[in-house]
DNA sequence: ATTATATGGGCTATTTATAATCCAAATCGG
DNA sequence: CCGATTTGGATTATAAATAGCCCATATAAT
């Protein structure tokens, strides 16, 4: 039996799932590495590695940008000390936001 | 009890994970938005959305993008049609690729 | 063509995530 | 300050993912 889908999702995460599983795949051919090795390396089981190529939403997403990391494909299109820079940036303002938030009214969205 | 940890992540993977966490949770503070209300818009539980913006690697990666899409936050720096554009440019790249892999020689790296 | 192997898919057992609670503490608006 | 409510965390039952097999097919190198 094929699941049938459980959840919704919209367009642009979906794509945004084929794009980085599309990715994860190509950069793992161009390096000459078999799933089983990917596997290896990522400490997951070549079934998954087969899932996350496939872009399946209900793969962990520690596995997948492990995966992702391992054959190269940069999240972000950053590299670490630029990520990290972001990280501590957002963290300043975060600090600077409410930590508890109060629906103002009744208006949820802003446009 | 904490649950020991399972598996290794690189610091790269980690901080992607992190800084995707954290920029879900200012967007969803900034556009005032419930971690109830969260969840509900993404069909989820609240209990979820807390994990997610704690950057817990076991969540589902489906769950993590589309509460991403849902406050706002651009995955791949991208809009759709430009996730669009670069899935039919990788899957044209892919079609031109070996469709299997052969790791010629002893060697499995190329550096 | 032949041979070795990578890949895709199915299957079961086990582990783990998730939902749905409930509670205590923190936080914000009045 | 007070009251309402958001948030964080724990717990438990249920659902789902994952690992580890297996087999058939496709693919690549010789």
């Amino acid at each position: 039996m094929t699941k049938l889908e459980t959840r919704a999702y919209s367009s642009y995460s979906r794509d945004a799932l084929k794009l980085l599983a599309q990715m994860i795949r190509r950069a793992r051919i161009e390096r000459k590495l078999t799933t089983q090795e990917l596997a290896d390396r990522a400490g997951i089981s070549r079934g998954l590695i087969q899932r996350i190529e496939r872009g399946d939403p209900g793969c962990a997403i520690g596995a997948v940008f492990e995966t992702a990391a391992i054959v190269g494909v940069r999240l972000f299109d950053a590299d670490q000390p630029t990520m990290a820079a972001h990280l501590s940036a957002n963290n300043a303002t975060l600090a600077l936001l409410p930590k508890s938030v109060r629906p103002s009214g009744k208006v949820k969205d802003d446009f």
